[in-house]
DNA sequence: TCACATTTATTGTTCAACAATCCGCGCCGA
DNA sequence: TCGGCGCGGATTGTTGAACAATAAATGTGA
């Protein structure tokens, strides 16, 4: 944000790795190896070593000492968690939003994107462009740090996803939701709105949770 | 948490670290140098630079490219994101209380060693028991991601109180609310103490700030 | 088959080296 | 005198290799 220089190269092989993860490439559980991985990414294992540092922190990897790390597997009470505190950070930043906020128009374009990517029959485009809504959300609290914090929730959620066979079915039916929502909010609704998202979110944490179940037990 | 080991070496110099900064050994904007650094704390460059990469993600150093880190300075814009955060996840958590929740017993705890500090003077430890009783305000909510996120916002917060010089005027008149608001937990009027815990954060983050504005303007 | 020693592979940490970048200093010309 | 210019020197960024420490795999003997 107040960095506009290059990323650093950890930075630049966390988000690669990162999009691997929740890209459904690497399937939570899977153990990485830093010879192998290092080798791959082309860096060095101390480089390695540091990205692995930064994504277990998020919440991504699983660390355990003398064993390596290896992609996170959620769990039910993780997802309860996530869910809880999207709730409690998401509703009050809707109901409490200016209606005219720069953050609406990325909303606005999250919509547009996630119908493209419906489109295409890009499901996985689907996924991102409804993450990038609630993103949107959140940024109409002018927080950096609720931010930062949210979009690391994000990304441990969309580690639980990528479990699920079809995402067609998590995210395609809340794209009509979303653009209903965001005209209440531009409208002045916010109230309305609150209300709308807290549905939503009950809606589709119960999809996840159910999926999740249907998994746990093979 | 879930690790009962000992924590890493990169861990361990974490801590030391943060220990220092929030224990304004190390003043906020000073530079740290790599090489000085390892070897003052004994471990090797590349494990420093794990740890420097650890604690700019949690907020208490920052990172310039080529250039370093320091110790990050707060700013009001900080004080002020933080307060808002903190309002937003504590006042919730208090409302929402179970009467007989365990983090009551931590949350008394902290009652008395603030107690315990302020007889012997010691205004630093004044300040950590006040956190510590924050800490199981939002341990109230059963969370461990929101737990996580607060302990960020704790020592980042602790930056801040360290270019305070005055901390006894900063933490001790809250010892006496703290005890009523445990008192209203307690009794089940989660209402009351969510009341009292919103005039605290008003009154705390004023002080917070004004003190802040008479070190800014030197 | 089981318990135990041994080997093997992987991680944890350090060290040394070199490239890339920034900072301060002296030089030079106007 | 002053302001640009280039040049070292110092610090950071990244790599590769080395070795210790630990865990998993293998083999051995009863």
């Amino acid at each position: 944000m107040s960095d506009t220089t290059t990323p650093s190269l950890p930075e630049e092989i966390a988000a690669r790795l990162r999009d691997r993860i929740t890209g459904g490439i690497l399937r939570p559980g899977q153990h990485l190896s830093e010879a192998v991985l290092a080798a791959d990414m082309q860096v060095s294992r101390n480089t390695l070593r540091e990205v692995f540092r930064l994504l277990t922190r998020e919440g991504l990897l699983t660390h355990l000492p003398n064993r390596g790390v290896s992609v996170a597997v959620p769990s039910m009470g993780a997802i309860l968690d996530i869910y809880r505190v999207r709730r409690l950070i998401e509703l009050p930043a809707l109901a409490n939003a200016r209606p005219r906020h720069p953050a609406i128009a990325r909303m606005s374009e999250a919509v547009d994107d996630a119908r493209a990517a419906r489109e295409a029959g890009d499901w996985q485009g689907v996924g991102s462009a409804n993450m990038q809504f609630h993103a949107g959300i959140v940024a109409l609290t002018d927080s950096p740090r609720l931010t930062a914090f949210f979009a690391q929730l994000t990304a441990e959620l969309r580690l639980a996803f990528g479990l699920i066979d079809d995402a067609q079915e998590l995210h395609a039916p809340f794209i009509e939701t979303n653009q209903d929502l965001l005209h209440r909010l531009v409208a002045g609704d916010t109230q309305g709105a609150a209300e709308h998202l807290a549905s939503y979110l009950d809606r589709s944490e119960r999809l996840v949770l159910e999926a999740f179940a249907r998994i746990e037990m093979r």
